[in-house]
Formats: structure tokens, C-alpha cells, sequence
RNA sequence: GCGCUCUUAGCUCAGUUGGAUAGAGCAUCGGUUUUCUAAACCGAGGGUCGCAGGUUCGAAUCCUGCAGAGCGCGCCA
């Protein structure tokens, strides 16, 4: 990492391991707690940090003079111009031109790949996402974590990871069964049989095509049939076809895996029975009984006695069934030899996104993870709230039952990929969101993917203009006529913004939170667009000066490192870069 | 009852993982186009950061309690 912040921030950090090594503050002294504020947060100078009030109070020599030796201490740093201590005690930071203007030219020799690092080291990452049951088409509620997995993944990469985006199909439990049942239902309504397909079964006419396609291959033939042959055939062609149109489905907002696993295929490889001993030998299950959770009212409640695992010995709140009373698996049993599975193929680190309605899922997922892989870190879970569609001013109820969500399909036409990628990561995934189809099909200003590309093309637009005028082209390779002198404050700020980049792809990595780039974006584009209306006011700030040229030259370099780290930022989280609009 | 998550402007959300006077957009009101894209910009009003304590130089952020919302808590996946 050699961006401006990160450079600063460790040379700050050898201060403080000089002051400790002196004795001159403790060696308890906690070194997190130092900060760098860039960009807006930063109120006087072009950063500031917290240095001298965080050593001021944890001085053990009263003689020293902490705020003269920090001040010698960082002017000789040799990027740094000028530095004032607050009263308060807050040290701002401004920068040699010369410094920040290296770092610009880097930025402009790595178009595509700027502010992308290593520091993931190449390790071996599996994230698991949308994990629909292949039960029907994607509608809203995967909306969210797909998106959300998927530009996880791409900044991951960014970062040095090795990553495997990873769907897992459950297609071994019983709502295969009657998956299966209602597409023959279907199947036989095609050659006149009088049959319903009830509320409790998939009554949603997704499967009508799937079932033609069964008649147009094969005719009437699967009326004679055995129904166990049948029932496997007509499970397994449901399957397929509906793991297909998912595919297409999310090929439609530019989502691909890398790897499709098959619950069944797990329960083939017997991968259950190896988990089974390994908990059998640490002694962590045991055939009990459950307490009724007190806010179940149902009467038929019976203690029954099932083999549990001891997830209550991690931190989990109570021990959880491995196999049903009739002795079968439960879901849970198998999902642990999913992850067991996931660990034999050797990922450093399990991601995991899943909806809101398995968050009383995660603590037993992680004891199980932890049992296998010693490390109670190994599996990350990331919580997606839930979605509330908003259309024309109400909230739409959706129900499985009335066959009447609306599907991803539906949702991608009227919006757009971009749009919906665009929200879909624009607010943190713990807070519940609110999604007006009205308001974001407008596509006006209303709308901030539309406020952050229209600054890309308005800066294409100058950079393509440029092209009319020989005194402009090749201004790329011209680099050496920059001159920040010609520079007016505003433009040195979004330079500053635009070196951050690096800095905060890597706390977005760090944190796991895509928002952040968002945020970023639309700050970057705010700036962009301010600057572009003062050139109406005042000529001198107007982008092309043909009387001009250095002047311009120097402003043309600027505003493509602004085009390449919003196209970097945009291609991180999928969304793409128009030069008109 | 227990667990997890959430609560910031009229609405939708940020707040860089404890910093300086809490910020955007929408909505409301008022301004800015002979000139690089007005899908934009500038200004005004709008706040008990759910409530109450605590921790410290400093709290929307961390801790505790309370209130409200969502999700979950054996044979669904």
C-alpha cells in the first residue's frame, strides 16, 4: 500500500514506536486507536490525525514537550509541506505538491488496475451466495445478496484474494418431492387430465413451459410410467431447468459462479458420515431432548428424544438436532457436510451471505465451522435485511402461495442492471431496505447512479473534445507539462479524493462493506459536478482553455485520472461507464 | 421467555470501524443556461442521533438497562 494515507499512517506508527521505545509513553499505548481523517472529514488541512491528543494523555515524563518533538518529528517527513497543531490538539497535514503529484502520475500509468493490492496474500476465499432453493424463478429477496456477493467478491479480488463464488443447490430435500409432483401435475393437464395443483405444492405457472418441453420431447409417454422412474425424472428435468433460467437470471445483472454444488451430490459422496465421527470423537453429540421454546404456543408439543450437537458448548444459546427422530439427517447435518466439504477443498475462509430469516442459524453454522477447522474465524456469515418493494406508493405483499412475487426477470426489465446493482449495495446490508421501482425507473437525479455516470460522460466529453484541438492530443503522454501552480483549490481536492482511492478499496475489502464504495462515488461525482458549474461563472475555472494550453493540458490530466478511478470503482461493483449520455 | 439484527431531518439513507460545528439526496422555498452535457449547480429552512445511565480529553459510534420494529428458536429447506 502506497498511497498517501497508508504512508503517512506508518510513519505515524514508527512516531509512536519511537516515543515507546524511549519510555516516553507506555508500552500499553494503543496504536488502533490512531486515526488519519482525509477528504471532507478533514476540516483544515489536507488530512489531519489525532496523533498529539492520543500521546498527550499518555505521557509519562511531565517535562517532555510532546507537541514541539511531534511537531519536528513529522515536518521531517519529506512529503510533508506544512503542519499546524489545533489547540485541541488535532495536527492538520499538508502535503509537497511534488509528493502528491508522483502519485497522481501513478494513477495515470495504471488505468486498470489502479488501487488494486495484494495484501490478501493470494489466499484462497470461498464465498457462498443466493443459494435459492431451485424451487422457482429469483424474485426480490435474492436480489440483495446476490449483489451484495458478488461485488463482495469483486473488491476481494482487488485485494489480492483467490475467490470462489459459490451457489449451493438444495436439491435433495422433500420440496424436490413435490417440486417434481407439480411439474407432472402440469404435464398431465397438457394431455387433458383434470388435476389441481394445490397452494401447498408450486402452483406458479413458471412451470408450464418446463412441462411442454417434456410433451414436445417425449409425448404422453410418462403417463404410462412407473411412478419411481417418473417421480426421479421429473425431479431431475425440474431441477435442471430451473438451475438454468437461474443462471440466466443472474446472467442478466452480470452475476457468475464459479462453481454450482449439489446437495445431492454431497449426500452421494457421503460426506456426512466423516463429520459424524469427527464430532462423535470429541464427544459433541449425544441423544437428548429440546425444551419447548417458551414463545411457541402450539399444543401438540411433544419432547422427543434426537441425537443433538452441542453448539450451546460454542455460542450457540441451546444444543441443535442433527437427525430427525426418524433417524434421518436434518438439513442442519447436511449443511455441515456441505461446509465440511468447503473445508477438505481447502479455502483459508468461508463467506457466507445469507437472508435475514437464517440469522438464528449463524451461531450453530460457526460451532460446526470451529469444530472442523479449529478456528473460530473460518466462516464469516453477512446478513442481508430484507428488501420491502415499493410500488406506486404501497408496500407489495408477496406470497408464494398466490404464486404473485415478482421476479428478478420482471424487476431487471423495468429498472435496469445498473440501477438495481447500484442500490442493491448502496446502503449497509443490516439495515432494512426500502425499494420504490417508481422512483428508480424515473432515472432522473432522483437517482444517484445516474448523478455518478452522467459525471463520467461529462468528463468524457471534455476529454473527447479535447481530441478536436492538435495542441490536446496525446496530452497522456505529456505529464511532464503538469503544472500544479495552474491549479485552482477545488481541482487539488479531488486530486487528493481521487489518491484515496486506493486507501479506501482496501478498508472496503477490510470491512466487508461495498457501500463504502458508493458513498465514495457519489461524493467524487459531487465534487466533480461543483467544479463543472463554477467554470460558468468564472472563465478561468472552465475545463478547455485553447488560449491556454498548459492550463489545459494540466486539467485534461486531472479530470482522465478522475475517468479512471470512477471506471475502476464502477467496474468493481458492476455497473458500467457511459462516455455519452 | 431466549438469541441475533435494526432505530440518525417530513421521506430514503451516509457518517471512513471513538474526533473538530452530525452530512447527502428527495420533498418545500428562492436563485443560476450566448460559452466544455441544466440528467447539473448555488442558497435557505428542517435534528433531544429511540429513551436513560456509564466508560474518557472527546460518544450517533463502545458498555449496561429500558422501549419499539424485523427475523429465528424439534421431525421446512
Amino acid at each position: 500500500m502506497n498511497d498517501y494515507i497508508s504512508i503517512l499512517k506508518k510513519d505515524l506508527l514508527d512516531v509512536i514506536d519511537n516515543l515507546i521505545k524511549n519510555n516516553i509513553v507506555n508500552q500499553d499505548f494503543k496504536k488502533d486507536n490512531l486515526t488519519i481523517d482525509y477528504l471532507s472529514k478533514s476540516k483544515q488541512g489536507e488530512v489531519s490525525t489525532n496523533l498529539f491528543i492520543l500521546l498527550n494523555s499518555q505521557l509519562n515524563k511531565n517535562d517532555y514537550d510532546l507537541r514541539k518533538n511531534i511537531h519536528k518529528n513529522i515536518i521531517n517527513f519529506e512529503y510533508v509541506k506544512k503542519i499546524e497543531i489545533t489547540k485541541v490538539g488535532f495536527i492538520n497535514i499538508f502535503f509537497e505538491e511534488d509528493f502528491i503529484i508522483k502519485k497522481l502520475f501513478f494513477l495515470l500509468s495504471h488505468p486498470n488496475n489502479y488501487g488494486n493490492n495484494v495484501s490478501g496474500n493470494n489466499d484462497k476465499i470461498n464465498i457462498e451466495f443466493v443459494s435459492a432453493n431451485p424451487t422457482g424463478p429469483l424474485h426480490i429477496a435474492h436480489i440483495r445478496g446476490a449483489v451484495l456477493g458478488d461485488a463482495l467478491a469483486s473488491i476481494l479480488q482487488a485485494t489480492g484474494h483467490k475467490v470462489t463464488r459459490e451457489y449451493y443447490v438444495n436439491d435433495a430435500g422433500s420440496q424436490i418431492n413435490i417440486l417434481g409432483n407439480s411439474l407432472y401435475k402440469r404435464y398431465q393437464q397438457i394431455f387433458g387430465v383434470k388435476i389441481e395443483i394445490s397452494p401447498e405444492e408450486y402452483p406458479g405457472e413458471y412451470l408450464i413451459p418446463i412441462a411442454k418441453l417434456i410433451a414436445d420431447s417425449d409425448n404422453d409417454k410418462w403417463l404410462k410410467i412407473k411412478e419411481v422412474e417418473r417421480k426421479k425424472f421429473f425431479e431431475g428435468f425440474a431441477i435442471k431447468e430451473l438451475v438454468k433460467s437461474i443462471k440466466l437470471d443472474l446472467k442478466s445483472i452480470n452475476i457468475s459462479f464459479d462453481q454450482f454444488t449439489y446437495e445431492s451430490t454431497i449426500v452421494e459422496n457421503k460426506i456426512i458420515d466423516k463429520v459424524f465421527s469427527i464430532l462423535k470423537d470429541k464427544d459433541l453429540l449425544y441423544e437428548g431432548f429440546l425444551e419447548k421454546p417458551k414463545g411457541d404456543d402450539s399444543a401438540d408439543w411433544e419432547p422427543r428424544k434426537q441425537l443433538l450437537f452441542r453448539s450451546s458448548n460454542f455460542t450457540d444459546d441451546r444444543d441443535r438436532p442433527f437427525k430427525k427422530v426418524g433417524g434421518e439427517w436434518t438439513y442442519f447435518a447436511n449443511d455441515a457436510a456441505y461446509h465440511y466439504d468447503k473445508y477438505l477443498r481447502n479455502y483459508t475462509h468461508l463467506i457466507n451471505i445469507w437472508g435475514a430469516d437464517h440469522i438464528g442459524y449463524i451461531k450453530r453454522m460457526k460451532s460446526l465451522t470451529e469444530v472442523i477447522s479449529d478456528n473460530p474465524k473460518y466462516l464469516e456469515v453477512y446478513v442481508c435485511q430484507i428488501v420491502r418493494l415499493i410500488k406506486d406508493k404501497n408496500f407489495l405483499k408477496m406470497s408464494k402461495r398466490e404464486g404473485n412475487f415478482i421476479t428478478l426477470n420482471e424487476i431487471v426489465k423495468k429498472v435496469g442492471k445498473d440501477p438495481l446493482r447500484y442500490f442493491m449495495i448502496s446502503s449497509k446490508s443490516e439495515t432494512p431496505m426500502d425499494f420504490d421501482m417508481d422512483k428508480v425507473i424515473e432515472k432522473n437525479k432522483d437517482n444517484p447512479v445516474f448523478y455518478c455516470q452522467y459525471a463520467y460522460a461529462r468528463a468524457s466529453s471534455v476529454i473527447n473534445k479535447s481530441k478536436t484541438f492538435k495542441e490536446f492530443k496525446n496530452f497522456k503522454n505529456k505529464f511532464n507539462e503538469f503544472d500544479y501552480s495552474l491549479l485552482s483549490k477545488y481541482e487539488w481536492e479531488i486530486i487528493l479524493k481521487l489518491l484515496s482511492w486506493p486507501y479506501l478499496l482496501n478498508q472496503t475489502s477490510l470491512f466487508k462493506q461495498p457501500h463504502r464504495i458508493t458513498n465514495y462515488l457519489e461524493d467524487l461525482s459531487s465534487s466533480f459536478h461543483s467544479f463543472w458549474n463554477m467554470g460558468k461563472e468564472d472563465q478561468s475555472l472552465r475545463m478547455l482553455d485553447l488560449e491556454n494550453t498548459k492550463k489545459t493540458l494540466t486539467k485534461l490530466l486531472w479530470i482522465e485520472s478522475f475517468r479512471i478511478v470512477v471506471k475502476r470503482a464502477f467496474t468493481i461493483i458492476g455497473i458500467e461507464a457511459y462516455e455519452n449520455m
